[in-house]
DNA sequence: AGCCTAAGCGGAGAAAATTCCGCTTACAAG
DNA sequence: CTTGTAAGCGGAATTTTCTCCGCTTAGGCT
């Protein structure tokens, strides 16, 4: 079903990948070749689904549907980073994963998801763009559940939900790459404002009740 | 000049109207209302341009030379709703405008920016997928400069250009809209979150430097 | 080995965005 | 009123996204 606001209906979670017949597998192996080649080629903003296709050497059925759209992939492409990221923030060592404290925990993860929107900024801005096609992916709800854990441990009295999407909203591609490449600013500048954002919240006034001031 | 990372180029900004040919007036009258009415009859999620400008009785090169790609189109449609949010924001009564403290101005200008959002929830979230195109606009950095003034006047040791992306970015289409359509937030808990959020900013740790915990 | 069928395939084609360029015309100057 | 010309026009053509549906086949079953 579609919403009548915003015309998307969910982005299906990627899974474990179910049983697969073999034809099925190679295909999906040769269409993500593929695509990432042209986007290291010639960067993600320009990329042809018709195009992955032709080179792929399957018809552009295939592609569409394994992957949904043209988000689809794209995220696809960013899956196998992003299992990687959440296994340190989940079980890694610190001070991103367990054991450091939770102030520590939080910005290090900030920083670490600043580095990873840097380091594929053509990526993330495509997946920004599609966004309203896909909605809030699975990624960003497990990156809110883990904020807002951490949030909860340090400040049980703050509305965790809320501040955990403060803090997220800012580290986003558009803004990232606003920031770096046309204000001019540097990469550490833009953490140190993180710091001292996680710093805000963490010694925020305590109120009456969760959310309030 | 496209950059290279997201390939885009900026939004050219709609400043004063130009003088204008008669006929290039009255086009881009009727396009706009040919396009607001079908936005109001099937939402901006299903808005074709080619529709548009068959209905206006133009052809398409007329609409695009004119807003230059769909995004134009829809930004201009609430060119009006801006102006005149400007206008209560800069000029106008307090607490939106100038006369109260600045803390009560910020909680107003983010509550009257939500408002705004909700009212017309569907062309901000078209606005927002068309905006990987034309980057952050010319009222992102409006409202920008408006919130780091604001802040500027109430905290001058704080990095006020990095914390007004922070207070803006979490007042997004997108955002909104998953709280108050999927997660079943009210939009008294989401302003509420946003009061929270300044107070916590306005009382920040004093660091040595500007943009420091 | 042969059969069955659900899963998978592919590409034509519909729909939408955006570009291009030769034709038309508003309107200012003479 | 005539004329020159820059501004404006329109719509065919190009490009890309995404859908549809009839054909093919991997692989389990006997």
């Amino acid at each position: 079903m579609l919403c009548d606001v915003c015309g998307r209906e969910p982005l299906p979670v990627l899974g474990q990948p179910q049983p697969e017949r073999a034809d099925a597998a190679r295909n999906r192996r040769r269409i993500l070749d593929v695509a990432s080649r042209l986007i290291a080629e010639r960067g993600a903003h320009q990329l042809s689904l018709d195009e992955v296709a032709r080179e792929a050497g399957v018809g552009v059925g295939t592609v569409y549907r394994r992957f949904g759209h043209r988000t689809g992939l794209v995220w696809a492409l960013i899956d196998e980073h992003e299992r990687r990221f959440q296994a340190a923030f989940m079980t890694g060592p610190p001070p991103v994963g367990p054991g450091a404290p939770p102030d520590a925990r939080l910005r290090a993860f900030l920083r670490a998801r600043v580095d990873r929107m840097v380091a594929q900024q053509d990526i993330y801005l495509q997946l920004e763009l599609g966004a309203s096609k896909a909605g809030y992916s699975g990624p960003y709800w497990i990156h809110h559940t883990h904020v807002a854990a951490l949030l909860a441990e340090a400040r049980p009295d703050l509305d965790a939900g809320f501040f955990a999407n403060a803090l997220l909203a800012p580290v986003n591609a558009r803004l990232i790459h606003s920031q770096l490449v046309e204000r001019g600013r540097s990469l550490d500048e833009f953490k140190a404002g993180l710091d001292a954002l996680i710093t805000a919240v963490l010694h925020a006034p305590r109120g009456g009740r969760p959310g309030e001031a």
